[in-house]
RNA sequence: CGGAGCGUAGCGCAGUCUGGUAGCGCAUCUGCUUUGGGAGCAGAGGGUCCCGAGUUCGAAUCUCGGCGCUCCGACCA
């Protein structure tokens, strides 16, 4: 892409509605509009990450076995009323009536309208397990949205629904969804640590928080400094293995919020304990038959009884993640992405447009660079160096490839990577080949 | 929902106390000069001063009502 065409409206200043830092860098760096409280415009920039994300949660879901469904964002109120909640939600709940005065809803979640599909297609045991999930916008009308898009109003989330016979078959669902998750974010380039959760106005008795640890995080966490280290993708099983030893593993050891973290009990000597903040980015329950029973979602069984399925409901909050991972990745010059969430891999700055070497250089290395599948932004606006160093630091791609007269006058260009700040003049092909295998 | 603050050009702000018809920096546009870390000079454009009602000869400024946004607290992917 040519940043001369580009939609991406960076901003120099702070603007005063953005209080904390993923929030700032997200409306400097173009990347989002609010256009109601807690609620946000993608653009071009932040609709590129926002996607990135959600190709990997979804990329794990399936590994996972989970199936893609798309569910609708609006919701009929009987639904809600079979399974008691339409009372208990409350006012985070965002109530609507058509033009029949019908009652429906800004859907918060679908767990009523997944047992309903399922309760109407699934008659036998022999069509279990089944774990279906979309990645579809929410909305909850939360009391004081803020922090940007890690507390929106209307926010993408992916939601996952399994369907067991048993609460052993139930228990290796929630043991698959616990490992797509350690998964899920260590691709995202982020440390997520699974804490015992309560299991809230969802209900239940098995639950976990993963949470991202970042300095601005919201709450205080506690974890064993093991953590730190652990390389979840090097040690994981595959989804078919037994997971219970590494779900044991992984829950063993120790994690805790602030609310729960009690100095006296903790098994951990002081210097084993990290202290830290962390964002909650994911929450995974098993939940039994809260929705299946009230709703009746029931399968016969093997000697034509009648069973009840025992489900569980597993989210990733995707839209968050974008802010978090800003929260946990940045430094006072911009966004650091990880690599795997970058809206592009490689900043190509043209230090002089309009100069015929650098044009051409610039020109030949987009071509060539796109044409090896490397996804390029390429700076070939009239700017001075100094504001097109300041855009590309500020957005925070991995990698930036600068093209000048005087580098090109050695044969040279410079390659900078951003998270360490790092600088080397290399060859105009021993970049390009750096960059492709990298 | 309780407490606090803000609303004036795309962004950041001054002007409000003490009423006289709107200004600064950045951004934008034009020209010239510049060009390796947010350039210089000259010129130009851009405003329902959040909305409504009132007071007044006259309201961004005073009064009343409303709306929006932010922050702190209780709640959450």
């Amino acid at each position: 892409m040519r940043l001369s065409a580009y939609f991406l409206p960076t901003l120099k200043e702070n603007p005063n509605e953005a209080q904390i830092v993923s929030h700032r860098l997200m409306l400097r760096a173009g990347m989002v509009r609010q256009t109601s409280a807690g609620i946000y415009a993608w653009l071009p920039l932040g609709f590129r990450v926002l996607k990135k994300i959600e190709q990997i949660v979804r990329e794990e879901q399936n590994a996972a076995g989970a199936q893609e469904l798309l569910m609708p964002t609006i919701q009929p109120a009987e639904l809600w009323k079979e399974s008691g909640r339409y009372d208990d939600y409350g006012k985070e709940m965002l109530r609507i009536r058509d033009r029949h005065e019908r009652e429906m809803l800004f859907g918060p979640t679908n767990e009523e309208m997944i047992t309903d599909i399922f309760r109407s297609a699934v008659k036998s045991y022999r069509d279990l397990p089944r774990n279906l999930y979309h990645i579809q916008w929410k909305f909850r009308d939360e009391i004081r949205p803020r922090f940007g898009v890690m507390r929106g109003r209307e926010f993408l989330m992916k939601d996952a629904y399994s369907f067991d016979l048993d609460a052993d078959g139930a228990r290796r669902s929630y043991q698959k969804m616990f490992l797509a998750y350690l998964r899920t974010f260590a691709r995202l380039g982020m440390k997520a640590i699974p804490m015992q959760a309560d299991t809230g106005p969802i209900g239940g008795d098995l639950s976990h928080e993963f949470i991202i640890l970042a300095e601005t995080g919201e709450s205080g966490v506690f974890c064993d400094k093991e953590w730190l280290d652990l390389d979840v993708l090097a040690s994981a099983p595959g989804f078919d293995d037994d997971l219970t030893p590494f779900f044991e593993k992984y829950t063993n050891i120790y994690a805790a919020t602030d609310e729960k973290h009690d100095p006296a009990t903790s098994p951990l000597k002081p210097e084993e304990l990290v202290s830290a903040r962390g964002i909650e980015v994911g929450h995974i329950f098993y939940f039994g038959t809260k929705y299946s029973a009230p709703l009746g979602a029931v399968v016969a069984g093997p000697n034509g009884e009648q069973i009840t399925v025992e489900m569980g409901s597993y989210g990733i909050g995707v839209s968050r993640l974008v802010g978090a991972i800003i929260e946990a990745s940045h430094d006072d010059a911009g966004i650091i992405w990880p690599d795997e969430v970058a809206p592009f891999k490689v900043g190509l700055i043209n230090l002089k447009t309009g100069d015929a070497d650098c044009d051409r250089a610039c020109d030949e290395l987009y071509r060539d660079l796109q044409a090896a599948g490397v996804e390029v932004l390429y700076d070939d606006r009239n700017e001075r160096a100094g504001a097109k160093f300041a855009d590309m630091d500020l957005i925070g791609l991995p990698w930036q490839l600068t093209v000048g007269p005087r580098g090109l006058k050695n044969g040279v260009v410079e390659m900078k990577r951003r998270a360490t700040g790092e600088r080397e003049e290399l060859p105009r092909d021993a970049a390009f080949s750096k960059l492709t295998a990298a």
